[in-house]
DNA sequence: GATGAATGAGCGTTCATTCAT
DNA sequence: TATGAATGAACGCTCATTCAT
């Protein structure tokens, strides 16, 4: 969960000539495709690449694992979501109008790369570090609840916000985009940019001041 | 995600000996230890059998395959949850308590049951049915989005909630429980309490009627 | 494959009560049926014991290990067969009409015993002594060859039949019998008795002297 | 049972390397020799990768499971025995000639390739489809009957052989033949051309109209 | 760069057998 | 006698990884 919103690659790809991005990227979007549509267990290297249309050790030359690879994918799509989403908010100045439009601009994004987003929950549900531990979750994301809490925050300073726990704000308001986006997987004839209007209404609601 | 309140096991155990419910019950806390550690893709059932101290078979003997153990699991802790938390609930009538009072009583849950929550939002994101599609997810939740529907328009009826779409708020309440546990885990230091009187507040602050 | 008329079991059954002998006869019936039904490999003792109601001690209990239930309903089989077959055959004298009376009464009863004599095959195909080498086949049924060539034997003296390799004509003559019983079992629309006079036919018309 | 003559394989092999050949080629023989010599139970893939010299892996490497391995192995082997069979009564006419041979040719094969015929035998017995039902069988031989059956009818026609039913002579032509190899396997001192011959006399005898 | 072949460990499951009650 | 519980080995199969070509 958490996935959206300003996260740095931590390996800046370095000396790839356009060949090898353009594998690189080939192989993500069909890992893609493959963990959205079977899950992370059954989403094997044999799989991604039949579904590549290249040989197996083909992902093994380009990354150093299958850990890499997923890496990799969190990363594309975490950047590519952040720049829809900053994209959406860029000028914008209102805190409670900053608050509707990260949501609705996330609904909007997951309408456009639902298997990205399917994808990016598998990973982060399952992929875990050399001692066991998880490899994301809460404990990566606190770069992206700072982002979301000094929205909040401008927002209370500006007076138009009472007074409340930014981060556990944070926390909810990044998980209740997430759970739109399951929601709307269990539930496709959903009118997504309803859930995402009704959505941002309960967050501005929960950080308004009470008027008088 | 989506754990908590009131879902009925599908599989009442029937004609159980007293040394197979201990069995079962061994076994199922030992599988919840070692998820809770290992995560679900690791938790295999040897690893599960050395955690009961028990041999692999017995596994087998007491469960028709992992997948039964997975289902068994989910129920039984849905089971606990739902009684601890409708425990506290029980009694009250005030929209605005209930809320709070599902909130604060979730996280009373989770501090008891750690290891338990953990493991069920670990099979309820890997457990899939044999056709490839999850076990579990917000497509089994619409009993529990109901309830919680239900206490949302309650407050609605007798005016001290505003009007809102009640699904996304169940959505969002639910999820927001969810994250807190995520949070606690990955920050194990937090005032788990404070957390949750903040969250109940949120919801609260999001439901309530302007007064005047 | 060859296995009707005369061999004597190995263990005469000894020291039996009444209820001994019932309850291996009530898993003897319950193994061929499971063993006609799913075949050798998946007749578990788990799958006869339910067949049996009886729990899968039982079986432990009765007999010393799965061979030696195995080998008892051979047995079993092989002397009910000859029973029957020798019974059809008692007070013939003619070598053709032996003949002939032993392969229709073969075919008699397989109609009557259809589960015994799949069940047997299945056996006979599968069940291997410790030392990997086949419990029962061609090496096991010299006695029951033996007998057949002393049925064309007395033809040959008696001059109704041609001079011929009489063993050459035993094998043969077992070997179509059980054909006979594969055949029906894959088209078990076949009309049984015309097959089995046809066979005879065959047979008699193999052995029997050219009229000048 | 049943198994020689004229079964066109299922599967043409297509686009496979010559590597690739060699290999399954490879596997396909040692699992041969494997179940010859321990049965079909016993021939699990780890014997057969033993015998082979490789890696179990290697296997389901190169076929999609175990049943692909069987049913490439009978059809090899059946591929190879029609073809010898088949082989020595080209330019042959006469039906009785062509019975003949055909016992004759079958015999030959089995001296040359003793441990094949073993396996296809083992396998015939076995092999289940996923329900349950046999692989092979009876109901698998209709089209090597009806071959047989012509050559019988040819004899009909010409007025060499009388009339009698012929699909009951081809059953029994077929399993004769496989019982022929059944008798050797278990007596090796046997002499395998006079059984042969013997066994062509008795269909040659039984087949022919009465001189006169 | 790219491939297909091969490996070996680990998986869930089945099963004959053993044994305390 | 009869039982259910437990065992441990073996099974077919999957898979990330390695490597020679």
């Amino acid at each position: 969960m958490c996935y959206f919103l300003t996260v740095r690659p931590e390996n800046e790809p370095k000396g790839q000539t356009f060949i090898e991005k353009a594998r690189r990227a080939q192989i993500v979007a069909a890992a893609v495709d493959v963990i959205a549509e079977v899950g992370y267990a059954k989403a094997s290297l044999a799989a991604i690449a039949v579904r590549a249309g290249i040989s197996k050790g083909v992902i093994s030359y380009h990354f150093s694992g299958k850990d890499e690879l997923m890496v990799t994918i969190v990363e594309t799509i975490y950047g590519e979501a952040a720049a829809h989403i900053v994209g959406r908010m860029e000028g914008l100045e209102s805190p409670t109008e900053l608050v509707r439009t990260h949501v609705t601009a996330a609904a909007e994004y997951m309408r456009e790369r639902r298997s990205h987003v399917a994808a990016l929950g598998q990973i982060f549900a399952n992929l875990r570090a050399a001692d066991g531990s998880p490899r994301y979750g809460m404990h990566t994301s606190d770069e992206l609840f700072a982002a979301l809490e000094r929205m909040y925050q401008a927002g209370q300073a500006s007076g138009e916000f009472r007074e409340f726990d930014t981060r556990v704000m944070a926390v909810t308001h990044q998980g209740g985009i997430d759970d739109m986006f399951g929601y709307w997987m269990a539930h496709p004839e959903l009118d997504l940019d309803a859930y995402a209007r009704s959505l941002a209404d309960l967050y501005v609601a929960a950080a308004r001041k009470e008027s008088r």
